[in-house]
DNA sequence: AAAGTTAGAATGAACGTTCGAAATAATGGT
DNA sequence: ACCATTATTTCGAACGTTCATTCTAACTTT
């Protein structure tokens, strides 16, 4: 019954990343909700009825970008692991400051924004970023446990996380923040969650 | 060619606030676009179309809602500057402590998310949002630079700020999180950000 | 000519909004 | 007190629009 794609097809790859970011910029713009099939399939170059060649509805779009950006961001988190304990914790701490920067960025930001909103409404999206979330969580709390020695691991990755979440929703509300001042208290703050 | 409705008449304004109370608690478990007219009404217990005696539109409700909510968010603020100075420290991070219990109340914060997405798509919304932040960030910076002799208050404010608005999005994460070691970090990083 | 690919009009459902009438309340004259 | 009439409140069906999705025919490529 389900259309048959060969997905590894790289035109069909080509084709599938078109609309995908197309369907990610349309969003970030004018939300979800805003965002109609007709003017993605302008952004990405096609007919709107031919973006059902590659997606199943609107939704399997949003699923799909939610996928991409949450893969990138395990990715990254990963990096984390196979540095040496040594200067692990400087080194959070200068990710953490470049991490400000990439959540404080207009267009990222209203990303995760858009993301979070539509996870609100759609149960399978508020699951993917739950197992997404579970992961990198749990992955991240073992690293202060194991290789920094520290208690209470689960609370303070808690509040980290609580703190770039934050950005994006702070960004919406203060879209010319003075990006110094807050980096300055970022850093303090992390370097307070992060000591014994 | 307004409608002439007399918006002092306590039958108007039980009406108003009968629906203003069921659309929030609609917008909070469906989100704004996932809610009809027809479940607002029957939520209120009056015909779809009775409300717009009321409203002009579905999007003059939700403006009301956030009107109520930012009018609700300046009072709290405002208890803060009758406090002497004292002890204003102590008293803050005792309010934080309570402000983490309030946002990461499963109603409160996704309605605030719901907030926040309107805000990503709706222009007046977002001014609204933005003409009560500066509002709020700028009364609670002059009080820590007054009344606790610390510089930099603006980026203290921010840090602070962008914790509170990352509980919403952490709840929708990690729904049954440990509010113990959370708030335990949080009290850390917040007196970091206090600190001199 | 066959298979794969594209376009764009057609479809149908969802939903915000309007409208005219019915029910209810308020007013006022007798 | 009672009815007449005017105003207000309420309803629910109808409208019009928007928009995701489908379908068929045309076009490319092999």
């Amino acid at each position: 019954m389900t259309k048959q794609i060969d997905k590894r097809s790289p035109r069909t790859q080509a084709r599938i990343t078109q609309i995908l970011d197309a369907a990610t910029s349309c969003f970030v713009e004018q939300g979800f909700h805003g965002t109609g099939m007709a003017r993605i399939a302008e952004r990405a170059g096609m007919s709107a009825g031919h973006i059902y060649h590659y997606f199943d509805s609107k939704d399997a779009i949003i699923a799909a970008i939610v996928e991409r950006e949450t893969a990138a961001h395990e990715a990254k988190m990963r990096e984390f692991q196979i540095l040496p304990r040594e200067n692990l914790k400087r080194e959070m701490v200068a990710r953490a400051e470049e991490g400000v920067r990439t959540n404080t960025d207009p267009f990222r930001s209203a990303l995760s924004l858009e993301i979070v909103a539509e996870a609100k409404r759609n149960p399978d999206i508020a699951a993917l970023l739950r197992r997404h979330d579970v992961v990198v969580r749990t992955e991240f709390a073992r690293l202060l446990r194991d290789k920094l020695d520290l208690d209470h691991a689960e609370g303070r990755v808690e509040v980290l996380f609580t703190l770039f979440d934050g950005l994006a929703i702070r960004m919406l509300r203060h879209p010319d923040l003075d990006q110094t001042g807050l980096t300055l208290f970022i850093r303090q703050a992390i370097l307070a969650i992060l000591a014994d």
